[in-house]
RNA sequence: GGAUGGGUGCCCGAGUCGGCCAAAGGGAGCAGACUGUAAAUCUGCCGCGCACCGCGCUUCGAAGGUUCGAAUCCUUCCCCAUCCA
């Protein structure tokens, strides 16, 4: 059920949004659509740079960032490398750990890479993106000289009335000062590019709601009439699945992009995981399948879904991780779900042992099915681990390594082919690599 | 700076005239059954470890103390909230 607001919009771009779910909610609709329609667009979209990757949440930014500029119009990604070191109090019931300088820069890195697979860069590209880092003008700002120029145009009484504050007002839970000005740094940031780079359209979650229209607002207050056309945010939905819970997070944390955290094969399988009435949206927001093919592939119901969900799964893959990684992905899933003996593209780990008791084996550094021996010895007993297909019930079996591959699963989630490794200096990194790769 | 109320396991939240408390209950999570690698439901697990139908170790803001024995009593300290200054 996309949200369909009553509006027809004139430019493709934004009905591209808006068909498939992107949209939300907009500071002024029209004029956004009459901009895209006009020409291109300059917009941007803040990402946090507080963890070394991004997720599938910020995915669903990007991937309107993607359209968009598939439209022609002019991305901007921008880090906030300075404003992370203030800590966006929205949706935290909690006050926010700081994070320091040299943590956010780090990270900044490691995202920067991310975007690429997603948006195109290239210089030659006339509406190429960008990648920014309001570190950049937010660290030499001066702090009389903003207070006089960005200041003045706040009023507290209207900061304390966006949701954001309200609630943590009103929830009574402190609310620093450093935190109540992030929003007018937000603010300052789209007023920056609004200046340096002509920056017109600002997207972001719903959460963001408050802080873009402080933005829009202020670039309104700086300008001078003349000045041709204001500038206007645009929200995209917060995500949740169809149980309530939300969308990006399992039981072992955020659905990370960078491959190191999350496998191809285990992004696959996120997604082949996906609850039944998610499938339609998911397929609308994450993969760029026309319309009319996904609403063919959502009109099957029951088990039939199914096909509709490894579609899902592998177009996701794909895009992250390539269409080699898509089908190793997929052909591993199949292999270690379907119940049959193939398992050659299933991930293999190598374990440097010849022999252990099952409770070692799968709470092993390199593999980690369970938190704890503790737990381990009790999941075994539940019969959730299986041997080369076999359920196996005493944690103390044990377990033969060698060249030959030892299949194990683990719970619903966990298909692994286990080998022996040499006892490296060092243990291998428990990387899920598949062995036909190399 | 003063007054009052608080800090409990991943989260919320019981528990304080000391033992039956590893700590009620709920949520989250994990596993099993059922299925379609879905949802819902039911059942079990849910501090860590082991030679495991039992035993050991570490937890209730921190450090000490009283006691055979403390999350529960005393002391000091740290932190938080609200009100006052």
């Amino acid at each position: 059920m996309p949200p369909v607001p009553a509006y027809t919009a004139t430019s493709p771009a934004l009905a591209a949004l808006i068909e498939r779910g992107y949209f939300e909610q907009a500071s002024d609709l029209e004029a956004i659509d009459r901009a895209l329609a006009a020409g291109p667009v300059t917009f941007y979209i803040g990402f946090d740079p507080t963890a070394p990757s991004l997720h599938v949440g910020s995915l669903l930014q990007i991937m309107a960032m993607r359209l968009l500029q598939r439209h022609g119009h002019r991305p901007l990604a921008l880090l906030g490398g300075g404003t992370a070191m203030i800590g966006d109090p929205s949706g935290k019931t909690e006050m926010r750990r700081l994070l320091g300088g040299g943590d956010v820069q780090d990270n900044a890195a490691a995202i920067a890479g991310q975007f690429a697979r997603f948006l195109s860069f290239e210089a030659d590209d006339p509406n190429a993106a960008h990648l920014l880092d309001n570190a950049g003008w937010l660290l030499e700002l001066r702090y009389i000289e903003f207070l006089r120029e960005i200041g003045r145009h706040f009023t507290v009484n209207r900061m304390v009335a966006v949701k954001t504050y309200r609630d943590r007002l009103d929830a009574e839970i402190p609310l620093s000062f450093l935190e109540f000005n992030y929003q007018l740094l937000q603010a300052y940031d789209f007023l920056h590019l609004f200046r340096a780079r002509g920056c017109t359209l600002q997207l972001g979650g719903s959460d963001q709601w408050g802080n873009m229209i402080a933005g829009v607002e202020l670039i309104r207050r700086v300008t001078s009439d003349g000045q041709h056309g204001a500038a206007h945010c645009l929200t995209l939905p917060l995500l949740t699945t169809a149980d309530g819970k939300k969308m990006g997070k399992t039981e072992r944390g955020a659905v990370w992009l960078a491959a190191d955290r999350v496998a191809p094969f285990d992004y696959y399988q996120f997604w082949i995981g996906c609850d039944d009435r998610d499938v339609g949206k998911l397929l609308r927001l994450y993969t760029e399948l026309p319309i009319d093919e996904i609403n063919e592939l959502v009109s099957a119901s029951g088990a039939a879904l199914r096909e509709a969900k490894s579609r899902l799964a592998f177009e996701a893959t794909r895009m992250l991780h390539g269409e080699e990684g898509a089908h190793m992905a997929a052909a591993a899933s199949r292999q270690a779900f379907g119940g049959g003996e193939d398992w050659s593209a299933v991930p293999s780990v190598g374990v440097a042992a010849d022999e252990l008791r099952l409770v070692d084996l799968i709470t092993h550094e390199s593999i980690q099915a369970f938190k704890s021996k503790r737990e381990a010895r009790q999941r075994i007993e539940d019969g959730a681990v299986k041997i080369n297909g076999e359920v196996v019930v005493d944690p103390n079996h044990p377990v033969t390594l060698s060249d030959e591959p030892v299949r194990l699963q683990a719970g619903k989630k966990i298909r692994l082919q286990l080998v022996r490794a040499e006892r490296a200096a060092d243990a291998p990194p428990p990387e899920l690599t598949s062995p036909d790769e190399s």
